[in-house]
DNA sequence: ACAAAAGTGTTTAAGGTACACCCATGA
DNA sequence: TCATGGGTGTACCTTAAACACTTTTGT
């Protein structure tokens, strides 16, 4: 179901320092969530963290100093290790009773931690929505203070999930379809070097519908955005397909 | 410059309240802001209020006991009069350093009121900015507490406004021209009933160029979108026009 | 030699573009 | 009857779609 799910030992220090300076430190009512999508054995994963048994989005809050992209980036950074991680805004999330409270509660009780209720973790949130296309090999997962393990899921193949996460992930996906057809951004699903048939069946994956083999490659090499490389080694059987990569202009 | 302005005649038991009731009543560090766009005389307007000789976007903040949709219709029914507005999400905006210190500042001292630097309004705010299609002759624009006048503005000459409003505005503006190419959405600017160089004229003034006439007529009819009506009278010379109207599925 | 995989070509349909033509109306 | 504005038609080009064909590779 996952793969590389790392233990995590939790630290009551470094909690009790986040409960308590949080408040301070961060905009308060405000968080941002990330979908973290990589592209896997012909698959669309998502990246998850496990909290209490259910699991979440990765995201964090926004400190004071910092601008939204700057959070984004630093969340996107911690999470996957990547230094430029690409990222996109989604959408806002925010009903009136968007809390986390019974979550939290959990989560303290566990953990033989003090729960209080008028705590700034259990206010209404709004999330700002954000996702994320990374190259899964070049992905190094890395779980939070808080987190117990992290994992690649199936984006049709969802764990059991914190509130309206799962909701921010399919949405995320929807709007891949969108943005595939216009825009050069899925490339970064890809290593730099890839070919044809990889990003074909990519946009196969992602659209869930066949694509005719010909007419993609022909509109792939008449948008010019690619550049021929030498032709790939395989093993298989069948001709050795060429290697491409994006056109820096 | 603009039509319709309205004086206002300032309260200062209602600011009061709104200064010392809002950072209970509302999320904090966070306000909705509306672009409110209208078309008349063949040109795309924008609805703008006055403080202290600046303009601003027409907005508010959001009750801790409502969605950021409430919120928004809200404040458009409470700006425009119209029950039912239309209105789309368009970006956040929430650099670290947007604060309306100086503009609060300004609007105290002219008002004789005392400047608070750590009050609610003057800390940081992170905006959702939306923007509205509304069908200028049907609406009616009314003033805020703080408001001194409202105003139709052409988008191509805006006034001095606060902060990054005018930026909102141009983000819009762009926004605009790509919804238009797909979504019905744009017949909210129209009367429900209008004839096609109207709405030919509309997609002109929007995307800034030229279209065929010819092709135009074509492409909207074979959308199936529209029923033909009969034809309207005119005083002008030359052929009498069709009314349409958009087909409700 | 054969199957499998990758690359290219061909035919047809649909839609975009530019422009021409025709109709209705007021002065 | 002429200028003006509105509606429709046509020829041309580009792109989409479906499918066939060819080349290269491992077994």
């Amino acid at each position: 179901m996952w793969q590389n799910a790392t233990i995590h030992y939790f630290c009551n220090v470094d909690f009790q320092e986040f409960i308590t300076q949080g408040e301070k430190k961060y905009l308060p009512n405000l968080s941002v969530d990330m979908v973290i999508i990589g592209f896997h054995e012909d698959k669309l994963k998502c990246l998850l963290l496990q909290i209490n048994e259910k699991w979440l989005l990765p995201g964090g809050y926004i400190l004071r100093t910092e601008s939204i992209e700057s959070a984004t980036v630093r969340i996107l950074r911690e999470r996957t290790g990547l230094p430029d991680p690409h990222f996109k805004f989604l959408s806002v999330f925010g009903g009136p009773d968007r809390k986390f409270t019974k979550e939290w509660q959990h989560f303290l009780k566990s953990h033989n931690l003090p729960f209080k209720e008028d705590s700034w973790i259990n206010d209404r949130f709004v999330t700002l929505a954000h996702y994320s296309l990374v190259d899964f090999e070049k992905t190094n997962p890395v779980v939070g203070n808080l987190d117990e393990a992290f994992a690649w899921f199936n984006l049709d193949e969802l764990p059991n999930m914190w509130m309206d996460h799962k909701e921010i992930v399919l949405a995320a996906k929807e709007r891949l379809k969108n943005d595939i057809q216009k825009e050069q951004v899925t490339y970064n699903l890809l290593p730099t070097e890839f070919t044809m048939p990889q990003l074909h069946q990519l946009h196969q994956t992602i659209l869930d519908e066949n694509l005719d083999r010909s007419r993609f490659q022909k509109k792939m090499l008449a948008s010019g955005a690619f550049e021929r490389l030498q032709k790939l080694k395989k093993d298989s059987p069948g001709r050795n397909p060429y290697k491409y990569r994006v056109k820096k202009s």
